[in-house]
DNA sequence: AAACAATTAATCGTCTGACATTTGAAATTC
DNA sequence: GAATTTCAAATGTCAGACGATTAATTGTTT
């Protein structure tokens, strides 16, 4: 059963190699002619199986002289951005309800939040306040809207620093946002929203766990009764 | 500045098209003879962006008469497959201490703890008593002892009845695993861990989910404590 | 001797063309 | 009409070549 194709089993016995421990971060891989030799593939199915793992931000390649491709270490940033990739699409391939999304996103962020209230800095306040501001602006489109509402919720997150915390819940804030462009805010809604998110501040900065956690199911129940009603109008007449 | 590589760009382009929705699920990608017309490459650069993007579970490819690539619906299968190499590799590879990667998980899990107590079927209890059953057997090796511990910890989890928060939590479940199995636990240690699940299981059971937390709480901080002892021993003795 | 410039070798990036393999569909045969 | 054969389209793989980049080496000049 050879199933998978050569550059397939190549890239898997490469990958295995890594997160093994066989091969370390910036430690060098035989050069493509060489893998070619000891696998007896051709080189460009080394070098299929070499983009597969570049795919996957495993291993990096320099070009020249001393060139060659290396084992690359697998950065918070770098992991971030692939789970929003793969969130986001995950959501819209598969027809998952705004409410399943939003429930699972307010409960991860809830519990960020007794963390948060122990460890927050000023400067994780600042920039929400700072972002609760620009929210009750005239003018701002709806997706700079949404694009602070990310920011925001990001800065609480960040303030129970934790990297992996931030890490994963920036997959569960960012996929939701497609789905909250969809959304055209009446002023009612968002004068409402900031008031919510100043609520959120507000027990952020008197590091009140549990008040911070029921100011944020609040804006959880606003935010899913909201999208209800437009997903619904928007049903009802196409 | 033309940075990247051909490949890594056709690959993007390629990519965003199915991001945005222009592409759509099984829908059939033109040849790689045509793409090779259309982007003005060669077959091979084509390859190794189509082999870049079924590295990410984008597309699937088939052989034969009416073969080529397909835009594939991401499953939640795959991308928690995903999320958790990448989550195994995040900690390997930056170092993350036990203590932020353990608060990280525990804070995740207590998350579910109110949507679980709630909505848990009695299968999930089953399985949680079940994996508590084994666990407290003789001559189980650590290994399996750390794969049932995982196991209830997913049934806990999968009690929420949210696929989003099991795909999310699953990373953060599994990540640690590779950690969990450095650690020997004497049949003491044991004792109290399953003392603990049990205490965990009582509280879904009874559907009490400020209790279920602070079970949870109990167990993190055994954990971490058990953990500390382990790893400064092994510091002072190697 | 030191600084600078030219050469070189190694390596990845890309292209061309070919052949093998798989697979569904059309054509053929019974 | 059903089973078989043939065919064509598509991916999988290979071999060989050339271009581009880069660091080290070599050579030249001051």
């Amino acid at each position: 059963m050879t199933q998978k194709d050569l550059s397939a089993q190549i890239a898997s016995a490469i990958r295995d190699a890594i997160v093994s421990g066989k091969l370390i971060v910036d430690e060098r891989l035989p050069s493509e002619a060489e893998l070619s030799d000891q696998f007896r593939v051709s080189r460009p199915t080394v070098r299929e199986a070499l983009k597969r793992l570049a795919a996957q931000n495993l291993i990096r390649t320099q070009r020249g002289a001393t060139g060659g491709a290396f084992v690359r270490r697998l950065s918070f940033e770098d992991a971030q951005a692939q789970q929003i990739t793969t969130s986001t699409l995950l959501l819209s391939m598969n027809a998952v309800d705004f409410q399943t999304a939003c429930e699972a996103r307010f409960a991860l962020e809830r519990a960020c939040a007794p963390l948060a209230c122990t460890r927050r800095s000023a400067d994780h306040l600042a920039t929400m306040r700072a972002e609760i501001h620009r929210q009750g602006q005239q003018g701002l489109s709806d997706e700079a809207f949404c694009a602070s509402d990310v920011a925001l919720h990001r800065a609480l997150v960040d303030g129970a620093q934790n990297p992996v915390l931030s890490y994963q819940l920036a997959g569960a804030i960012e996929a939701i946002e497609p789905l909250m462009n969809m959304i055209t805010f009446s002023a009612r809604d968002r004068a409402r929203i900031v008031a919510l998110h100043g609520n959120i501040a507000d027990r952020l900065e008197q590091r009140a766990p549990d008040d911070l956690e029921q100011a944020l199911s609040a804006l959880e129940r606003y935010t899913c009764d909201l999208a209800g009603q437009v997903f619904a109008a928007r049903r009802a007449k196409p």
